[in-house]
RNA sequence: GGGCUCGUAGUGAAGAGGCAUAUCACGCCUCCCUGUCACGGAGGAGAUCGCCGGUUCGAAUCCGGUCGGGCCCGCCA
């Protein structure tokens, strides 16, 4: 029966035990062997002396599959005060290729190397700090639907293939559905919307796919996003406090509990208050203003530059480097967002560290009206993408909210890496396909 | 789509007209090594310097083109 290496203290001193794993590591020292096995749990040191055990490991590279038959020992020397004695090697699939990249020390993470790091994603994933990386991001979405279901959220899968873009305007891919023009979903928008109507409150997390020409350190053209949709709110501060609730929960709770592997993988440290600061964007744009001499009080959006400044001072200021940011300009609007009574609408987004990671709007529940701001928008109400949309709020759909949240941009600047892609196990950029 | 940059063994880097038979580290191969944990020591193999053309007595190095990356803007998660 095998045994995981994070058993192995509970068999310290009795019978001999199995475990089974792939080679990690080889150090021989002539008289003496160590070898490092990896399972799931973690990695084990293993001291071999007999000259046939180690010759069986002649010529088997990093990633030979191994079973061990050896006795749990004690050991302080050893890392984790435990190793396994008196092995037997059996090698169960051999491996006499050299990897392409090594796994035992971490990869080089430099822009111009990024190409070679997914080039050789398939090997690469195994070394423990890349292993690290994808164990937070799987942290990250438990805590997040541990939350969401606390909260009384249903989570919900909705079509990736549909018949229209969901918000107009943004690129989209466009294929080829049994003879008809089908696009890959950008946002599961107008479906979490309906789904109100049946469970006032979901989420889904689910890839969505953006055909933008972007190259930066924050674009892919497929991202895994949060969405939630909440109805019967007050208003859209509800909506605000929701997310920040979520976000504050998910951040205290993944620096409590994965400290040490935070700290492996030099992450910053965490500043933030239960509540965000929010400012509006004419704030943002004045305060802005005055601190670098950069007029940007006539830009309608936030520029890069001014996301990252504001984070930061708020992080001086207000002890947070989570922050939103109020009043998004109705030029900018979505046709299903609710518009306020001035010129901006209810929406926000939320930023932290320097990038936005979400957007945080109330929607317009009122059918009249958001078939006028349709139109506005040059949408026919009657194309099949939103006819259907528009028949959940003819039969009642409630004041309601949520928020498209980025869990890529969300994993990336938690751990404090420096692009999404290095966040994502296989990433899609405008020239990467594969792996 | 616009702008700016970078391509040197499997991996990461140095070399910026002739000192070059292209240097170093990791990895790989051979040998030595009984407490390593980025083990150590000795030796070895591995690169038509992305590709094509030009300038020059001479090009990894300068110029042009091309292919492939990266970063920034726009847009957004």
């Amino acid at each position: 029966m095998r045994t995981l290496h994070k058993e192995l203290k509970e068999h310290i001193g009795k019978e001999p035990v199995s475990i089974q794993g792939w080679l990690h590591k080889k150090r021989l020292l002539g008289g003496l062997t160590f070898i490092n096995v990896r399972d799931r749990s973690g990695v084990t040191q293993v001291v071999i002396k007999d000259k046939d055990e180690v010759e069986k490991l002649r010529g088997m590279q990093i990633g030979t599959v191994l079973e061990v038959q050896g006795n749990a020992i004690d050991e302080p020397r050893a890392p984790g005060g435990i190793e396994l004695h008196d092995a037997k090697i059996t090698v169960m699939v051999p491996v006499t290729d050299e990897p392409p990249v090594e796994i035992d020390k971490p990869l080089s993470h430099k822009p111009d190397n990024l190409d070679t790091l997914f080039d050789n994603r398939v090997i690469g994933l195994r070394n423990l700090q890349e292993t690290s990386i994808f164990k937070i991001r799987s942290e990250l979405t438990r805590s997040i639907r541990e939350f969401l279901y606390q909260h009384d959220f249903v989570e919900i899968n909705t079509p990736k293939l549909v018949a229209g873009a969901a918000e107009g305007g943004a690129e989209v891919f466009k294929l080829d559905y049994f003879g008809k023009e089908a696009t890959l979903a950008q946002s599961p928008q107008l479906y979490k919307q309906i789904m109100v109507g049946v469970f006032e409150r979901v989420f889904e997390i689910a890839p969505a796919f953006r055909a933008e020409l972007s190259a930066t350190t924050r674009h892919v053209s497929e991202v895994t996003m949060l969405d939630i949709e909440m109805g019967f709110i007050d208003d859209h501060n509800e909506v605000l406090n929701m997310v920040q609730d979520m976000v504050y929960s998910v951040l205290t709770r993944m620096y409590d509990e994965q400290g040490d592997t935070l700290k492996s993988l030099r992450a910053p440290e965490l500043v933030i208050k239960p509540e965000f600061p929010r400012y509006s964007m004419a704030e943002i744009h004045q305060l802005f203003s005055k601190e670098t001499g950069k007029d940007t009080t006539k830009e309608v959006d936030l520029t890069p530059e001014e996301e990252k400044w504001i984070c930061e001072y708020s992080k001086q200021h207000d002890g947070c480097e989570a922050v939103f940011a109020t009043g998004l300009p109705k030029s900018k609007m979505k046709f299903y967002h609710m518009a306020n009574d001035d010129d901006t609408a209810k929406s926000a987004d939320l930023l932290f560290r320097g990038v936005e990671i979400s957007t945080v709007p109330q929607r317009e529940h009122r059918y009249d009206k958001l078939v006028e701001q349709m139109k506005a928008a040059g949408i026919d109400p009657a194309h099949p993408g939103f006819s259907h949309y528009l028949l959940a709020f003819k039969h009642g759909l409630p004041k309601h909210g949520g928020c498209g949240f980025g869990i890529d941009r969300f994993a990336e600047k938690i751990i404090g890496l420096g692009n999404i892609k290095e966040a994502i196990l296989f990433p899609r950029d405008i020239n990467r396909l594969a792996p």
